[in-house]
DNA sequence: TTGAAAGCGCTACCAC
DNA sequence: GTGGTAGCGCTTTCAA
């Protein structure tokens, strides 16, 4: 069941009468045609129902119009809304994207690395499981390479992330601000910069307010659902159990909400929850999750529009790039104010 | 910042004093090579850092080793666990896949569909939006593609789906031995098969329980959380509410339970709810749901296997093949016997 | 076993 | 504005 031969741009040119060029003009928008001749081709494909060949063009461009993206977990609404913004811009400037899934793993990712190098992607999106990717970029030097949400500590080059140490500091305000002082952390993994971020905004937040912050209160996470649960055992299993937790993603939050729920915790009544990342299904939980929003689709759309730029840019440009997009705290009905 | 520029096969073929038929032969290993040539060859390929050119290849050979798939929602669990599925199988056959998401739109669907062609894919993955996309095929007739979850009505072709007719039975006898005797259900897109059999084994299983269905206890989703929501607090403002709801997939069925929490209903003490797929976060829920399980990650696999097989056959093969799952019933916190 | 050469379908350049 | 044409890098005959 082989496709069917397909129709060239030779056959349409025939077909209508014109030559190869002028064909190719038409379909690319190249240079103007008189309008008859116009009409003639389009007619011609249309009856021909003729595609171009990407391919051909790819090899003589040698540019393919396919740009990689790797994320550490598909199953997470976080990237795949990211990739929402990412598909749409690419669709706007032509490009498609082959979205290949680490499942945090760096083995995998690298990989898929070298894949994408083999298809001759003109530039690849990434999200890295751990703080090593650097190391993969310097050998690929000058490849078209963005970062997003997840950049690698000490990095250089260009990133889209959020404002994470902002965005914690803020939600560790609303906490202190409710009355809470036994305020504890579930942090993400602390080799990337979105998770060192989103703690050192929590621990400026609680200096500043002259709180203390005790080592049983800051665990270390790493992003996916079973270190929430884990890590919220641990913590409410404490003699001296916080009154209100800052959960560093959204993956995590659920664990913690599922630890929660097995000791039979009520939330916010006895401890409140404040989860990084928004997700549709945030609001139907019971109670309606309190959270960070970031711009996914935003940051999508910018590491997407950054990454062509810097396909499209001559041999030169280097220039580093770190967009820094504001989250927005939306506060529902997972915190409360600590019961007395 | 372009990526920086390639060695040919040209280029190792003089430095090792071959022709280029040498080198092609191998580095596709088609034919023996004496030893001494090889070498030389192999050794020209390090000093350059040749990697093969996949697209100039492709173009000779009329096979990408890239497929499309088309979901109509990244951001559902349900979809991305399939593309884990696929994916996974895709690398062990050499293959990368491109995620197209059509977001519930016939309109994108096309547009990813053609551009997919024109990218010369080898074969297409499809769960469509709505029940045309058959003509879709009919025009590309003999292109290799392969449906899965969602198939148009009166398909023929290649599919795999899982068993929904028995599976929406099972959940509804399910209801049904709890004592629930006013059994409501939020059905999915009716002009795609599995909308429609989900339908089916409900009314089966009323039917032979001699259990009316009542028209306002039908209602008719999309398969859209919004859908669930709007659905679910028409079923619930009932005059003669139901005492379950059977929810035909996951992002209605979230949609339900926010519409339950608005209107302060407690489940399952007053409304049981069973929806159809299962989702990571489904246990992290308060309640726990009681779900349909689909086997996605299964689907995935299957459904990239036929797809292969059918890329890899001849001309010839045009077989139909419909390759159902069975589904598993997982009992959790959500349904229960109807408060008296 | 190896080399020479003809394309695969397209773009881009140069005449006209 | 339009047509002719030379490759892009590779695979694949066909002779030698």
């Amino acid at each position: 069941m082989m496709a069917k031969k397909r129709s060239t741009m030779l056959e349409v040119a025939r077909l209508a009468g014109v030559s190869v060029g002028t064909v190719s003009a038409i379909v690319n928008n190249s240079h103007s045609v008189r309008p008859h001749l116009r009409e003639r081709v389009e007619e011609a494909m249309r009856v021909l129902d003729y595609h171009p060949n990407h391919i051909a063009r790819s090899l003589k461009t040698n540019r393919s119009y396919t740009v990689g993206m790797i994320i550490p977990d598909v199953t997470n609404p976080f990237f795949t809304d990211v990739m929402r913004g990412v598909e749409d811009t690419a669709r706007t400037g032509g490009y498609s994207v082959i979205l290949c899934n680490s499942n945090e793993d760096p083995a995998q990712e690298r990989t898929h690395l070298s894949t994408l190098f083999a298809r001759r992607v003109d530039g690849i999106l990434l999200a890295p499981t751990d703080g090593h990717a650097a190391e993969d970029r310097l050998t690929h030097r000058r490849f078209p390479i963005v970062f997003f949400d997840r950049i690698p500590t000490g990095f250089r080059g260009q990133a889209v992330v959020a404002e994470n140490f902002e965005a914690a500091y803020a939600a560790t305000r609303h906490l202190i601000e409710l009355g809470h002082q036994r305020i504890a952390i579930i942090t993400g993994k602390l080799d990337l910069r979105n998770g060192i971020d989103r703690l050192e905004g929590y621990r400026k937040a609680m200096q500043e307010a002259h709180l203390p912050i005790y080592d049983e209160y800051l665990q270390r996470g790493d992003f996916q659902l079973e270190s929430g649960y884990d890590r919220g055992l641990r913590l409410l299993k404490l003699a001296q159990p916080p009154t209100a937790i800052f959960c560093c993603n959204n993956k995590m939050t659920l664990g913690l909400m599922r630890a929660l729920a097995e000791l039979q915790v009520p939330c916010p009544q006895k401890v409140s929850v404040l989860g990084f990342d928004d997700f549709d299904w945030a609001s139907s939980f019971r109670p309606k999750l309190t959270t960070v929003a970031q711009p996914t689709f935003e940051m999508g759309k910018k590491a997407m529009e950054l990454l062509m730029r810097n396909i499209e840019a001559s041999e030169e440009g280097g220039e580093e790039a770190l967009i820094a997009l504001p989250a927005e705290l939306r506060i529902r009905e997972s915190t409360a104010p600590p019961s007395p």
